[in-house]
DNA sequence: GGCTGATTTGACCTTGAAGTCAAATCATAG
DNA sequence: CTATGATTTGACTTCAAGGTCAAATCAGCC
């Protein structure tokens, strides 16, 4: 139940909480040597003040939480999106592979994806899992539907859902911006390396 | 230096170390709830009062940086094993995928990985990315022999490098011993199925 | 037993980061 | 200008977890 506020239609509470998931997703890109994320980087990244974030955000936790909603729906809408088209599975398969490596390394919540889910409440634990399942589920299907269509070679869905998507999630952990690969060339690659793995 | 004492040969400082390093292997794995991982909790898994860590570790930043090392060490065994094989590249590639695989999921190390490498100083994390990229440079130098021999189609090893260490260092997010998904099997596919990716 | 050095203990210290809150400030309507 | 509610501030509180240490205990040797 959001309140709307008539002197500030387009600068409302949303749209701040947005910048500050995108700030965290910025600070969670650039961390260099400590481990772990802090509040305090967030709000002065934003030059906010750390209190201030607490007026947007009940906690880290919820922060965190939100990100990772937001992430998984721009990945959901993709598999949307994809799932609307008149594709095949291939062709579905790789445009989700893509799109997903673009929002992983590019996109403006993808970083979140490191964060440990296990620090989040077990309520907020179960809602994301159940998107980013519902996700894991879309890819696996693809890949089933395009063995039994015979565009891939009999395989377990599964085991090339975990591959496909492993491998995606771990990007981040090496991708650097502006480094010698780009993330459109990355993502090429990875498409025609785990469609070449699944064709017949 | 180690300091030998003649009366407990086999049960020396390095005996315990290496428990520690266990321990907190399985704790690390078994990890429920909360976010962090905790001393106290690789304490308790142990029998062993806090403190006492303090006397084989001297901080916690410590006891990761060996248990990574430790697990490195292993994946670097394996690579030297399959270099002293007369295997060609696939038969390499292969076995050093499932030994990865099983030192990832039942390995007595392998579940530090979820550990971000940030978290350590400069100079262990250094030391512990240089036998990192040894391993790495190792896998993608049998990919790039396949190529050359032919055995794998024309690519860019790098990224099939990046794709088939990142899906396997992902499996532990997923991965749940007594689970449908046995390590073995989870091994055998995951190798066939970049086999299949490689293949011309 | 008594000595010595290794190991264990648990109470205590310290720190850093999350989170709170009352007061100050700001934007807009009237 | 003033009233009103939204937003911002920064000083403060809290707390968990890392880390310390002097004293107690243990193992083997003489």
């Amino acid at each position: 139940m959001k309140k709307q506020r008539a002197w500030a239609a387009d600068h409302d509470v949303g749209e701040r909480r947005d910048a500050i998931m995108r700030g965290l997703n910025t600070v969670l890109r650039a961390r260099g040597r400590p481990g772990a994320l802090r509040m305090q980087d967030v709000a002065d990244h934003l030059g906010l003040v750390k209190g201030n974030l607490y007026y947007y955000f009940r906690s880290k936790e919820e922060l965190i939480y939100h990100a990772h909603v937001k992430c998984v729906r721009v990945s959901l809408e993709a598999l949307e999106r994809v799932r609307a088209s008149r594709d095949g599975p291939a062709k579905r398969l790789r445009t989700l592979i893509v799109e997903h490596i673009l929002a992983m390394t590019e996109g403006e919540y993808g970083a979140v994806l490191l964060e440990d889910i296990e620090q989040l409440t077990t309520a907020h634990r179960r809602k994301y899992v159940a998107l980013r399942d519902e996700f894991e589920n879309g890819v696996r299907e693809i890949v089933a539907a395009g063995i039994t269509q015979g565009e891939f070679s009999k395989q377990d869905a599964r085991i090339a859902g975990f591959a496909i998507l492993g491998a995606i999630n771990w990007i981040p952990k090496w991708y650097r911006p502006g480094g010698e690969l780009s993330a459109r060339v990355i993502a090429d690659r990875f498409a025609d390396m785990f469609l070449r793995a699944l064709r017949p």
